[in-house]
DNA sequence: CTCGGCACGTA
DNA sequence: CGTACGTGCCGAGC
């Protein structure tokens, strides 16, 4: 019997992590890093172990530095152009997995991968043993022999081909030794090689196959076409260069210890530390079952057979499979239709699936919805979604009301990671290793198993009542068909009312540019903070001590250029700054966005921020001016249905008193259960001074002191923010302090549960990683440690608001059409109300709010009613 | 055309 | 060198 070679596979890591880097979509792990190459170089790795079971493995890399071929031809990858630092970032993470299975690695300065794996490779023939280089560049097929394959990437990661010397002939219609002499001939545009100006794949193959190799050609030349002729003279010194830039060498001082590529036995604890650490949970899992003590050699368990999908024929079949699914969990994925010309897309069709492995597709017509509409409808029938709020509104058009939500997955990965990405795909790839399937429901159901195991996991180490799982059911998930009822109602926006303004702002712009021009002398962008900065430091000279830079020049910042206040020019450039914004963000911007309605609807995001806060856009509601002389003709603009009026409720101070909620800080406590005016009390502390001696001016630096207490202000930005000096800052803080001793105890004890955990938690049980904590730059970890102290005060408070709103929307049900609610502004809320029972519904919503989660301090709510958003 | 940097609106 | 966001403009690079 003839005894099998063994095999050695050799990883080419430059080209497997290029090809990976360029197929993946981003992927970041917890600390933000990016991971994707990572990822896919891990992947193909242990695809390959699985598939060729080597005795020994091996990887390459380039080296930073010259290579030969540079000082051969110093235009040697001139075009190609930087990869991204994203890509870089990658490269040692991506050798700690290689060091992490114990893996040898070969490299060399001045010598590319390519060289030393085609040398190793080389080495390995001699010793009679069989090696498949994978890699997904194939300019590696020119090493191909009996003794040497090429696994190589076709593309995207998963499809790799194995090259024998047959399949380099069938693919280029020439063996490998051919290949350095195509490149001499077509050159390689990617590394800037230039072969024979005018040649390209065809005539070069043409003539690889007749005359073999640029000698033969040479050799031949009186016998080729004229054209080709006088290309290949003229351009013979490059053709030779070329093939020499494109012959890999296999004599590059490396030498292959066979001894050392083993594959013996990794440390399966690292392994899995590293993955879980980069969040490949897929990976980790392919790592386990049966081979818990076994190296890389062992079996790694069989991926599982494809996922099954079948289509439904009828209204019988659907009816029948629900029938079966009674008392399951449905995952329901929606295919949107393309969008139509008239308007927005509607469902093509629906998948469900009650496993892992399997499940149907039903086209969206009116047989099929006869039985849909009433499962999709019936609260009774838990389904498992992704984003259930788009899916409403997708159903919302054709009126069906999407209910019976047991399991948005996209909120499930946002509460395990709130900075992670919760993209579907990125979902797919991660948790469960598949780049993509079109078996979307099926992979909606594991995600749901997968994600569901990992919240609990979570939640079974947080007190009861107050863990992710309890944020899940008791905030989250009920709070989602509130805010798409709060998107659908939208809020009406006067056009004629932003058209007066918009008219009144353009002239006050063009006064203010006029006299711009005419300080500066000439016509310029004002809105270019470089144009601007010219004119201000070079044109007119003025001086820029104290003027911060940014990396392109010289700051044009408005707390620069307030330094500048006795400059006419400088007030004149705040005006229109400030107008030219108001006019493109609000006045143009929001007019465009109306719907047939006459309303703006804004869509919340639940799964956004850090913190537990909703965010809003397209249009963004939340940031809608407030303060600038403008802000009360701006929010005038938005305003009730004829009949109705807008309530505004408030929660006074809420950070603030969730934070003396918090640290329990006997002083502050005190001062809000007395009723006390808390900015007010601080400007006594800070400044050392009585109550009745405490004038506008402090109280208004003691309100900037106070938030920036919250969010972990140093002595420097105090100065900066309440501008005063920083050694007084630095009093003020030591005073603070002193007097609300219980603040500073918080702000270590929530510093130290972050340095000592690496994420921190509300007291609702919402989590928050703050992995730059244990940054070795300091900057970084103390950046890290002002959201570890705001994250539970920020988060506290969003998570009260959701509660309210949750409240709100039970305590209105009674009003039923008279009252909707239209926006929420992270402390404000406003809701829509039948002007005669605005009163009630105010009192209503106060008391709901008030009474939403119940603190240590009294949590307090001031309501407004008005006919718009100016007069509340 | 896309994207990073800057600037600035909100809580 | 104070937290959390979204958007518009510019200018560089594709």
């Amino acid at each position: 019997m003839e005894k099998k070679p063994k095999i050695l596979v050799l990883l080419d890591g430059n080209a497997l992590i290029h090809r990976a880097y360029h197929a993946l979509p981003p992927l970041t792990d917890k600390a933000g890093h990016p991971v994707n190459a990572v990822y896919g170089f891990a992947m193909t790795l242990l695809a390959v172990l699985e598939k060729f079971h080597p005795e020994y493995v091996a990887a390459s890399f380039d080296l930073a530095g010259p290579t030969f071929r540079d000082k051969m031809y110093e235009d040697y990858k001139a075009t190609r152009t930087e990869a991204p630092d994203d890509l870089y970032e990658q490269i040692p993470r991506v050798k700690d997995v290689v060091r992490a299975f114990n893996i040898p690695i070969y490299e060399k300065e001045g010598f590319e991968a390519d060289d030393c794996v085609g040398t190793i490779a080389r080495q390995a023939a001699v010793e009679g043993v069989e090696t498949i280089i994978v890699t997904g560049d194939n300019d590696a097929l020119q090493l191909v022999t009996p003794l040497i394959k090429v696994f190589s990437i076709r593309k995207g990661i998963k499809d790799l081909v194995l090259y024998d010397e047959a399949a380099v002939k069938a693919k280029y219609g020439f063996g490998p030794e051919g290949i350095p002499e195509y490149k001499g001939l077509a050159g390689d545009a990617s590394d800037n090689i230039p072969g024979v100006k005018g040649i390209g794949a065809k005539t070069a193959t043409d003539l690889i196959v007749t005359h073999g190799t640029l000698e033969g050609i040479y050799a031949a030349l009186d016998t080729l076409k004229p054209a080709v002729k006088t290309k290949l003279e003229v351009d013979k010194e490059n053709a030779f260069l070329s093939r020499a830039l494109g012959t890999i060498d296999t004599e590059a001082p490396v030498t292959l210890a066979l001894a050392d590529a083993v594959t013996h036995e990794y440390d399966r604890s690292v392994v899995v530390a590293f993955f879980t650490e980069l969040g490949f949970f897929s990976l980790v899992k392919r790592l386990s079952g049966e081979n818990k003590e076994s190296g890389v050699n062992s079996k790694i368990q069989e991926r599982k057979t494809k996922t099954k999908s079948r289509s439904l024929k009828n209204e019988k079949e659907l009816a029948e499979w629900l029938g079966k699914a009674e008392g399951k969990d449905v995952a329901v994925w929606i295919e949107k239709a393309e969008a139509s010309l008239f308007g927005g897309a509607g469902v093509a069709n629906i998948e469900l699936s009650v496993s892992e492995e399997s499940q149907v597709s039903v086209a969206w017509n009116d047989e099929m919805k006869a039985v849909l509409v009433p499962f999709l409808e019936n609260v009774k029938r838990p389904k498992i979604v992704y984003d259930a709020k788009a899916l409403m509104h997708l159903f919302a058009p054709e009126e069906i009301d999407l209910h019976g939500i047991a399991h948005d997955v996209m909120i499930i990965a946002y509460l395990l990671d709130a900075g992670g990405n919760v993209g579907f795909s990125e979902l797919v790839l991660k948790e469960l290793g598949l780049e993509d399937t079109d078996a979307r429901a099926a992979a909606l159901y594991s995600l749901n198993v997968r994600l569901g195991e990992r919240i609990k996991e979570v939640s079974a180490t947080q007190p009861a009542g107050k863990s992710l799982l309890d944020v899940y059911a008791d905030i989250d998930l009920p709070i989602i068909p509130i805010l798409f009822s709060m998107e659908r109602n939208g809020i009406v926006l006067n056009r004629e009312k932003f058209k007066v303004l918009s008219d009144q702002m353009i002239s006050e712009i063009e006064t203010l540019e006029k006299d711009i021009f005419l300080f500066a002398g000439k016509e310029f962008n004002i809105n270019s903070p470089k144009q601007l900065s010219e004119i201000l430091f070079e044109d007119l000279k003025i001086p820029t001590t104290n003027i911060k830079k940014t990396k392109t020049g010289i700051s044009t910042a408005s707390s620069e250029l307030q330094k500048l206040a006795e400059y006419p020019i400088i007030a004149k450039i705040e005006s229109y700054r400030e107008l030219f914004k108001l006019k493109t963000t609000y006045l143009d911007a929001l007019p465009a966005l109306v719907s047939s309605d006459g309303r703006l609807h804004t869509t919340f995001h639940q799964t956004v921020t850090a913190t537990g806060r909703l965010s809003s856009s397209d249009p963004n509601l939340q940031n809608i001016p407030a303060r600038s002389a403008w802000n009360e003709r701006i929010r005038g603009a938005f305003e009730a249905a004829p009949g109705y009026v807008l309530v505004g409720a408030d929660y006074s101070q809420i950070e603030l008193r969730v934070m003396a909620h918090m640290c329990g800080d006997v002083s502050l406590t005190e001062a809000f259960a007395r009723g006390d005016d808390v900015h007010r009390k601080t400007a006594e502390v800070v400044f050392k001074v009585e109550s009745d001696e405490v004038t506008s001016d402090m109280r208004r630096q003691a309100k900037v002191f106070n938030f920036g207490i919250m969010y972990g202000m140093g002595a420097f930005g105090l100065a900066q923010a309440a501008q005063i000096d920083q050694k007084e800052a630095a009093k003020f803080i030591a005073a603070y302090f002193q007097k609300f001793s219980g603040v500073q105890e918080f702000m270590n004890r929530m510093k130290a549960e972050a340095h000592e955990k690496g994420y921190v938690e509300t007291e609702t049980g919402r989590r928050r990683y703050v992995p730059e904590i244990a940054s070795g730059n300091i900057q970084i970890a103390r950046s890290a440690e002002r959201m570890a102290i705001n994250m539970p005060i920020q988060g506290l408070a969003a998570d009260i608001m959701k509660l309210a709103m949750i409240h709100v929307a039970r305590a209105l049900e009674v009003f039923g059409d008279d009252a909707r609610m239209a926006l929420q502004v992270h402390d404000e809320l406003i809701v829509e109300a039948k002007e005669e029972r605005a009163e009630e519904m105010a009192a209503a919503v106060k008391r709901a709010m008030e009474e939403a989660y119940p603190l240590r301090v009294p949590l307090t709510v001031s309501v407004e009613i008005g006919r718009d958003w100016g007069k509340i």
